[in-house]
DNA sequence: TTAGTTGCAAACAATTTGCACGTTG
DNA sequence: CAACGTGCAAATTGTTTGCAACTAA
């Protein structure tokens, strides 16, 4: 690279002493690509595509470091491994559908007061807070597709 | 054992074709006394103490069995492994301290309010409901104590 | 230059499984 | 006795780590 990235994202990198390289921006670049919630395993072989050399321990070492860092959050879906999505503003449920796979989300002004609720009551400083629902969704429900 | 188990749960084991077993009743059994949310491996470690014999495979077993049948819940607190306990009347949060490691759990009203919700505007079939938070306990706080 | 980063392979931790033997209904 | 349960050890799965080579600041 021939130039100094100077996305926020590279800052809050840097002022932790850790470099913004290329295998890091074009993981997290594809964290904010991508739709879903992907695992370690299927961002290693996208990263791949990009770039061949890279090793499955370099995503998952930037991984724990993006999200060390606050910008990415990990999310236990139910399954054994972890799916992570870049932190976004307003707090949601994932709701994995045990028939079809799918993963919904769901956001609702509840969220927030239920945050503030156990801020209150509880006195905390409250760092995590993750909502993992599971069930039938609606389109299975009606096909009668089940698990 | 020379009598016959009429617990309610063993009758649920029976109706799916499963056996009340010795083991089994003392996995539960131990759930059931636990106040806390033990992992498979401090299970294992308690039933030792009256069954020498047990394996960690069955308490395994066990517990993939007592889920399915809905008697015992299992969740992702912020670990990489499992933690049980006996499904309850309510649903609660499960807020892990940071720094001390101690488990509160949190009830509210507006954890019911916030799965019909769901239910309402979702049109799911809501089986599994869990929410995990994290940070530093009202305790740790005041001490000082950190990660 | 030099502290931070990466690939590779080996190490780990949690959980699952095949199989022969034991137990229950 | 037929089906289910269990111990043991080996296999899987997901993730972490030691170390020598590499690279960004």
């Amino acid at each position: 690279m021939d130039h100094k990235t100077t996305n926020p994202i590279a800052e809050s990198l840097r002022q932790s002493g850790r470099r913004a390289t290329q295998k890091r921006s074009l993981i997290l670049d594809l964290l904010q690509k991508d739709p879903g919630h992907p695992d370690a395993g299927s961002l290693f072989l996208k990263a791949r595509e990009t770039d061949p050399k890279i090793s499955l321990a370099t995503v998952y070492r930037t991984l724990a470091l993006l999200k060390k860092s606050g910008i990415i959050e990990e999310h236990r879906l139910g399954e054994s491994h972890g799916h992570f999505e870049p932190v976004t503003k307003a707090a949601h449920v994932h709701f994995t559908c045990a028939a079809c796979g799918r993963v919904i989300e769901f956001s609702h002004p509840l969220l927030d007061r239920l945050k503030a609720e156990m801020k209150r009551k509880m006195n905390v400083d409250l760092r995590e807070f993750h909502i993992t629902a599971g069930g039938l969704c609606s389109r299975c429900r009606k096909t009668g597709a089940r698990p």
